[in-house]
DNA sequence: CAGTATCCTGCACGATACTG
DNA sequence: CAGTATCGTGCAGGATACTG
C-alpha cells in the first residue's frame, strides 16, 4: 500500500543530485512498505514453495500467531501478492497461493537472501 | 544451477521442504534487520551518491531529525556499512562514506528500486 | 557544525480466549 | 479447520531543548 509521502523541499544549488536521490528513495520505500514487518517475507517465502493452507503456513513459520498470520495474509491479498481460494468442501478448505504479481518479487527476495547469507557468514567469522 | 521442483505439502515427517524454507527465511530476515527502519535505506542511498557531511545528509532526507540521523548512522557504522571520518580542522568536519561492504548492497537496493518503481506505476493506474 | 539529553506517543506485535 | 475478539505492552520513532 502506498502511504502518503512528505513533499520534498527543494534547495537551490543541489536540485540535480537531490532529485536523483529522492527518485531512488521513494520507490525503495514503497517496496519496503510492502515487505516490512516481521512476518510478510516469511509468509511469501513459504508460499513460493507451493500453495498452502492456513494451518500449514502457521506450522512452517515458527512463532507466528493466528492473529498475525491472518492479518498479514489479508494485507498481502489486498496488495495482490497472494491469492486466497476457498473450496466449498466439507469442511471448508482455504488455499493460499502466490499471484503472478507476487512472483515478481522473486528477484528482490533472491538478492536479499544472497546478501543476508553472505552477511551471516561475515558476522560468524568474528 | 539445478532446481528441484518440489510440490506440495509439508506434513509430518517431511522436514526437507521445511528446512529449505527456513534456510531462505533466516538470511532474508538477517538482511531485513540491517535495512529495516524508516531511515536506513534513505541514508545509504544518499551516501551512494557521494560522501557527505552530517548536515548535508539531513538536508537530503526530508523529515529526519538529528537524533534519528545520528542513531542510524551509528548503527550503520557498527555494521560496517558506513565509515565515519573526522578531519580535525577548525571547526571539526565529519564526513560519512559508504564502505566497500556497504557498496555490496547495491544490487539489493537496485532490485528494491526497480520493483518499487514498477509497483508505484501499477498502483497509479487504479 | 555535529551531535546529546529528555520526554512522549502510537502502533506493531503478542497472549489468550472464543467461534462457525 | 480457519479464523475473530479483547486486552495488553515494548520500543521505534517524534518533539523540543541543549552543548562543545
Amino acid at each position: 500500500m502506498v502511504k502518503e509521502k512528505k513533499k520534498e523541499s527543494c534547495f537551490k544549488g543541489e536540485e540535480l543530485e537531490h532529485g536523483k536521490c529522492m527518485g531512488m528513495i521513494m520507490p525503495v520505500r514503497d517496496a519496503l512498505d510492502i515487505l516490512s514487518g516481521k512476518w510478510k517475507l516469511p509468509i511469501i517465502i513459504s508460499l513460493t514453495f507451493g500453495n498452502k493452507r492456513f494451518s500449514q503456513i502457521a506450522k512452517e513459520i515458527p512463532g507466528i500467531t493466528d492473529k498475525m498470520l491472518s492479518k498479514e495474509l489479508r494485507d498481502l491479498e489486498m496488495n495482490e501478492l497472494v491469492k486466497r481460494t476457498v473450496y466449498d468442501s466439507v469442511p471448508v478448505v482455504v488455499e493460499y497461493s502466490m499471484t503472478a504479481y507476487g512472483k515478481s518479487l522473486n528477484k528482490v527476495i533472491e538478492e536479499l537472501r544472497k546478501w543476508g547469507a553472505q552477511h551471516r557468514q561475515r558476522i560468524m567469522k568474528k
